[in-house]
DNA sequence: TGTAATGATACTATAACAGTATCTTTATGT
DNA sequence: ACATAAAGATACTGTTATAGTATCATTACA
């Protein structure tokens, strides 16, 4: 079980270099030296990044990506919802469909009050609050 | 994302029917016909209650299965750990190896809050909660 | 001793995740 | 102008977890 997927954590590990490196623009090339990833699912990444308007990309020689919005209005949440859809801890189907005690089932109440803890936490984070408290 | 998985969740609900019965015995037949699940799978899921003991079984013509402890006793922690293994929000690898800031990782340590947070929780529930809340 | 139950085990299907490969488009420096 | 170095788009592949099926062996009751 993974809150976080791949693809999530190397946008937040992406995200969080581009900040720190203080650059005007940052090239896939000096990510992938810099963090060790593998390249062309990075590229994936970024690409997906672009399209949603987390960075904004500049293409041709010397091109790379620069962030379209501050640090502190990227949050975790969004980055999650981009690479793995909305959050949830449990879609509460019953044979493919949706569980037939939907509207009574205990347990699915019981997990909800977890998955609304973990949304509520997760909204708090962003890309500045993880490299505020990283230092 | 699922906390819980299908094989979980069908023994939560195949438990809850055996306390709900208040038979001596309960037969998978039974068990298929009042829950509609299907029959190979479900037997899969009881056969591992029995061998991790919290059912009984009893072979044999009239045969099936009864409670091994009290409801009380019957976390639903215990029975994700049965069929999922210990709970986790994340594996938090990198590139299949662990990650390499893993002391440092200031997202690993917040995730680590939501996780602890959610044990917790998950901890404090029990088949005779759950059908208590129910009612 | 037949039969109705569980035990054990091996097999299959599907989907999400993780990653690769390749070709196209664009901008820049010379 | 044009070679080159960047990103864009897209299709393909491998792996793993989940969800289930199928089959044969064993046991106990009546």
């Amino acid at each position: 079980m993974n809150l976080i997927t791949r693809n999530t954590d190397y946008a937040i590990r992406a995200l969080c270099y581009i900040v720190k490196s203080n650059k005007d623009i940052v090239s896939v090339k000096e990510l992938v030296e810099g963090l060790k990833m593998p390249r062309p699912f990075l590229r994936k990444v970024l690409q997906e990044l672009n399209k949603k308007g987390i960075l904004r990309s500049y293409k041709g020689k010397n091109g790379g990506f620069v962030l379209a919005t501050r640090p502190e209005n990227i949050y975790i949440s969004k980055l999650i919802e981009i690479f793995q859809g909305p959050i949830k801890l449990q879609e509460h189907t019953f044979k493919k469909k949706i569980c037939p005690e939907i509207k009574s089932c205990v347990l699915k109440k019981k997990i909800d009050e977890v998955e609304n803890y973990t949304i509520l936490k997760v909204n708090s984070l962003s890309i500045a609050s993880l490299l505020k408290t990283g230092k």
